[in-house]
DNA sequence: AAATAGCTAATGGTCAGACCATCAGCAAAT
DNA sequence: ATTTGCTGATGGTCTGACCATTAGCTATTT
């Protein structure tokens, strides 16, 4: 053998890597979002009893546990005790998780609305373009609702955020629908929390009325930049208020 | 007592609700997302052991430790064995959100391309304004590399990557990029999946640098309205022979 | 003195068994 | 036909145990 000095070990980590540890649970997330996102495990689908789980996965039912309250926790689960774990229904994985990511994620003020500014102003050219009446119709009422809501500040912001949704749902697109739908719930907490006071009801809310009806007008006539101009121009003006009250912040 | 007829049961269901039903390790995941939201536990931060934890909260291990898993599978915590569980560092809850909500809601592809064209065309808009002369460095070097690369198929949609992703992050608007990211990301599983020929790789590529070119013009002089027209016209064209293999599907 | 090897306690990961509360389904009673 | 009560199935919770890995200390070697 030749004297090698063996101060330091060889170095060979070129051909190493990290060994991948996975978790059984883990395993277990991943088994089944697969078989959901392959559609094997369809909403409303029952899955076999815990115990039952356990012996097929071969693992203990704490592991399995783990996995199964992972996805409810996520809303992709439920599980209802004498009946059974069934995979939820409603289908809106994407509104679910965007609300933890939101939740946790300490975005700023401005991000938040600049996004919603955005979504909204696409949203409502989109619409513009593939609105049927029906979709046409709903937004109407919802306009309507606030016309007859202008005393009551509650159900007034409750139809001016339905006229918006419904916007989105006119676009067709349930992507996008999704991310208004999540970005404006979380405005909506700054919203309420600076913005309760009736102060400024009155001017507000026949200004609100008007630009709303601009936009319903610019949808009718599918005139699409006219109706993108008209909701920029709108929540430009609705976020004022706003933006004054937390730039203090 | 009056005759009372007493077939049915009394109608009381109006002040009646159906009682909320909690879990305790829902509860748990509750009180801890709130820590993180309210950022009394820092990215970075070690909890206690489970063992102690399961005395501060007054529950058995089983509970806790579904709670915690929860959290790891989302991204939020981060249990390594024989050190702790910490809190992620990376604080990318949103876009690991996103994910896991792209990877579940079986999304049309017409919806997500058309969600990243508006995505693509807004950012580059806020980026011609805000970008940092780094971001244009680092833009154009990403370009530079498309350049380096057009012998070399891989290389090259790399670094194309690389020049939209930079873009958004010229945005300064950390949930546009990681929409965009996002987006582009469960996008790609396509495109791989139906472009990877390199077929049309000479023809396509020279275009591509043309078009990718006149954004990155258009972003040095801020002009924001021709940074938006070329990014839109570049996403569509690049976008048309994806379209066609996929509208056989 | 410095580097190495070995030991110990702490910690997350897994399992097994038990008990409880709730629910569906069915049978008995009215 | 309706109500009542029983029973088994099922998810939710707790306990205690054992394992694998890790950090930190100690003793050994160089």
């Amino acid at each position: 053998m030749p004297p090698s000095p063996k101060k330091t070990a060889v170095e060979v980590s070129e051909s190493m890597r990290p060994v991948h540890r996975t978790s059984v649970s883990d395993d277990i997330v991943a088994q089944l979002t697969e078989l959901i996102a392959r559609n094997v495990l369809k909403p409303g689908d029952r899955l076999p009893p815990e115990r039952e789980l356990c012996k097929q996965f071969g693992v203990g039912r704490s592991s399995l546990r783990e996995a199964l309250r992972s996805l409810s926790v996520m809303g992709i689960l439920d599980g209802r005790v004498g009946e059974g774990t069934f995979v939820c229904d409603n289908s809106q994985y994407l509104e679910r998780a965007l609300q933890w990511g939101f939740r946790l994620d300490g975005k700023k003020l401005q991000d938040l609305s600049e996004t919603r500014l955005m979504l909204e102003s696409q949203n409502v050219l989109l619409a513009a373009e593939r609105a049927t009446e029906t979709d046409l119709e709903a937004i109407a009422e919802a306009l309507m609702g606030m016309e007859e809501a202008l005393q009551d500040w509650e159900r007034f912001l409750e139809n001016d955020l339905r006229f918006h949704l419904l916007i989105a749902k006119a676009t067709h697109n349930s992507i996008l629908y999704s991310l208004l739908e999540t970005t404006r719930n979380h405005l909506q907490e700054w919203i309420k929390g600076s913005l309760s006071e009736p102060s400024l009801a009155g001017p507000r809310a026949e200004l609100s009325l008007r630009e709303h009806h601009k936009i319903l007008a610019a949808l009718r006539q599918r005139d699409t930049e006219g109706a993108r101009l008209a909701m920029a121009a709108h929540i430009r003006s609705s976020g004022e208020d706003l933006q004054i009250q937390v730039g203090a912040d």
